[in-house]
DNA sequence: GTCTATAAGAAGATAGAC
DNA sequence: GTCTATCTTCTTATAGAC
């Protein structure tokens, strides 16, 4: 990996472990082994580091979002592979879902640097929301639609069902992020969770 | 309020908003409405002010537990009021609940300062995970199991039933913290929840 | 207990050799 | 592009008068 790269890899790590202002410019240079008047030659400040990473981030995720648009919207829909879901693909979901956000390097960081810095900065905190509430509660909220519409779940609000199935993922992900000696746990809680979601939407709920 | 009190307050208050590392001794003393030198009168360091803040909270939490201990255990039990709760005062449980931890200055700021210190700091995110997790579950698990008890709600998972109840709530407000703008679309959001949980689990789910 | 003045040190950033 | 040396600025903390 080039240096430039480099230095935006590492800076992220320690922002995500101690937030921008705990991080010395020194400690980033250290971690990618060289001085930290060397790093000047790639970045004019720390600020920019910090803006570049953010920058890379956006980038990163209108990309997803585009491919999402893809496998998400058209495709599934038509592939009509929602119609025949059962509990084990719901479950798998869910896991695979949780699994990726939890474990994937770059998520993980930028999550947790999301919210450190989230009420200290409006951009991140605006970010934050997109990722974590606007985004997954409409993508969510369409598959489940979609599920709904082919007869496997049954509600009358489907807001509220998305809700109620990605909340405790999300509460369990930050459970996770703060302490990861409960990922066991958390894992067994997330399986009961989809079961019993698939349970009581497996049937009339008007 | 006596000026060693009120610089617990200030840097609360700085600290919640910014994170330790942000705020300056000088950004508290001008709330305080003295110079930083003065301060030192007070409070051997920074960092004295911070474990103060921490050591007066986990005072509070001791507190708050013991009184609740004495209002949910055995006076709720003996009273019986579960017994004859209704939608209505479910749905006022849960909204008290989350405006009292919304708006209550005291939780609120310290909630935000345990967000943004808890990757740094192992005591804080101890203490975020008793508050926002291990309390929670247990003390609404405990009502919860009551009004199973009493024939209102059914379930065979008393846990993965709190998780539904609890979880929407949790991440709501975080939600809010982040953007108080939401606070509307939360509050009807969070109604909506509570009648959905109480339609879902008001008849037999075994 | 509060102030002004100031010391001490930390951290960001630059200069200039290699 | 990386280094050492150094400058500058900012922040914590202390000294000592009132």
């Amino acid at each position: 990996m080039d240096t430039k790269q480099k230095i935006l890899d590492e800076a992220l790590t320690l922002f995500s472990e101690k937030g921008y202002a705990n991080v010395f410019v020194a400690d980033i240079a250290d971690r990618v082994g060289i001085k930290a008047p060397s790093l000047y030659k790639h970045y004019k400040n720390k600020r920019a580091i910090f803006d570049a990473i953010i920058e890379k981030m956006n980038e990163n995720f209108a990309m997803q979002a585009k491919s999402l648009n893809i496998n998400g919207s058209d495709a599934a829909a038509d592939s009509g592979i929602y119609e025949k879901m059962s509990e084990d693909s719901l479950l798998k979901l869910g896991r695979e879902m949780f699994l990726y956000f939890l474990h994937d390097d770059y998520n993980s960081r930028f999550r947790k640097m999301l919210t450190i810095e989230q009420f200290n900065n409006k951009e991140l905190a605006d970010i934050y929301t997109k990722l974590y509430v606007d985004d997954p509660l409409s993508y969510q909220g369409m598959l489940l639609g979609m599920i709904t519409s082919s007869g496997m779940l049954h509600t009358d609000n489907v807001e509220i069902m998305t809700l109620h199935f990605y909340s405790p993922i999300y509460y369990l992900l930050t459970i996770c992020d703060r302490d990861p000696a409960r990922e066991k746990w958390a894992l067994k809680t997330l399986d009961e969770h989809i079961r019993q979601f698939n349970k009581l939407y497996g049937r009339s709920n008007k």
